[in-house]
DNA sequence: GCAATATATGAGCGATCGCTCAGCAAAAAT
DNA sequence: ATTTTTGCTGAGCGATCGCTCATATATTGC
């Protein structure tokens, strides 16, 4: 158990069949991290449900952190694909209809893997290089950043570095917080409501829409 | 390693003698947890720096989750503190005085002992008991939710049970970034514009201080 | 076909872990 | 003073872990 393993995999696959070990590996450990929870995914419990020997598991990867590294990976590629695309599309769109469009692309990419993403979140010690699991705040930030500066004349903000991670921060945090431990405000009919009062946080800190008649099609 | 420990302490510390000894425990815990990270925390190496052995451990922990878990209690208790404290002061303030006193007291929270807070926050598996570390929320929230209410008058939300989850949420969130990532943001000369920030986000929100001049006084 | 290379196997090592228990020491009750 | 209760000790058990390595099997290049 103590830590003094390789720091690279000695073998980098380069054949279909050592390829598609090393997809099989990354799924393994992502179901069992899943399934069972970050302590119990052992090595071997990995190798055996990806179907290969404990062996050609550390042919590739070189600790037990590497492989889960790379669920991480993959997982914050799939949230911030969701993110970027959502970003491309609204580039050229006032921040009225933007945000509203990106809290629910925020919303959406915390729902592409729900119990994975909680795992990652709650049960996986930060440490070596997996520090952070906000690597997608970290890709986001600076696209939003500059979604911002294109369209400076509708912000009244004094500092945008501060501005962006203030909002990218509260999104992530609100949604995160409502896909894991408050279903019931994303719930069929409240979901609307929800985005709605996301985007009017995040609309009136920006200086829009203010005096703006509230308290209409809102329920409760 | 097997997980089939008793759940409850076998002896609750009666005489002063124990009462010590289980306090040298959860500091011991909180300081190796500290330095070392979760992983390395061991039974055997807290007891040796709680400079007790290790039977003397298991008397008045069950297991080493009830230990971390008294950590989390302490800490948790120590942040709902500040939080608490704060809004019985400003219970009768306004909103425009009130918010921003608790954001400050906010910041101050994450404050009391950020190291502990990290590891906390970043390392320990959400599991079992502590399946939230949040619970510092789950305190706050149902008391801001009164804060709210007894100032509805100067509030403009349709819904104040979501408004309240928003905001603290939101104030959480950012606070425990800035403190955790963005240290930055909070050195000296900077934390009272982060302050400010934040109060606009949320006196915009709840429909307060719309058009309020802006771009004064902060810098960058 | 045959060597060379790439991939896969799995028994098992050394380390560590959480935790138990039989016995001893101090404090409180009698 | 003696018994009873409470507190403390630490060697060591059983389990599991991450990981290595000698060996075997595919695949590729010639």
């Amino acid at each position: 158990m103590v830590q003094r393993p390789q720091k690279t995999p000695r073998k980098i696959a380069s054949q279909k069949r050592s390829r598609v070990t090393v997809d099989a590996l990354v799924e393994a450990t992502a179901r069992i991290l899943v399934k069972d929870g970050y302590d119990r995914a052992s090595t071997n419990r990995i190798a055996a449900v990806a179907g290969v020997s404990i062996g050609t598991l550390y042919q590739y990867f070189p600790s037990k952190e590497a492989l889960v590294e790379a669920v991480i990976e993959r997982h914050t590629q799939e949230l911030s694909q969701v993110g970027q695309t959502a970003l491309l599309k609204v580039a050229a769109s006032p921040i009225e209809i933007a945000l509203r469009e990106l809290v629910r692309a925020a919303i959406d990419a915390h729902r592409v893997d729900p119990k994975l993403h909680r795992v990652l979140a709650e049960q996986v010690p930060r440490t070596g290089r997996l520090e952070d699991i906000e690597a997608v705040e970290r890709n986001a930030l600076p696209l939003f950043r500059a979604y911002l500066e294109a369209h400076r004349s509708e912000v009244d903000v004094a500092d945008l570095d501060l501005a962006a991670f203030i909002l990218v921060t509260t999104v992530e945090a609100l949604t995160h917080s409502a896909v894991i431990t408050r279903p019931d405000v994303l719930a069929d009919e409240k979901a609307d409501a929800f985005v709605e009062e996301v985007t009017q946080l995040m609309l009136r800190y920006l200086g829009r829409d203010r005096g703006a008649k509230r308290g209409t099609a809102r329920s409760k």
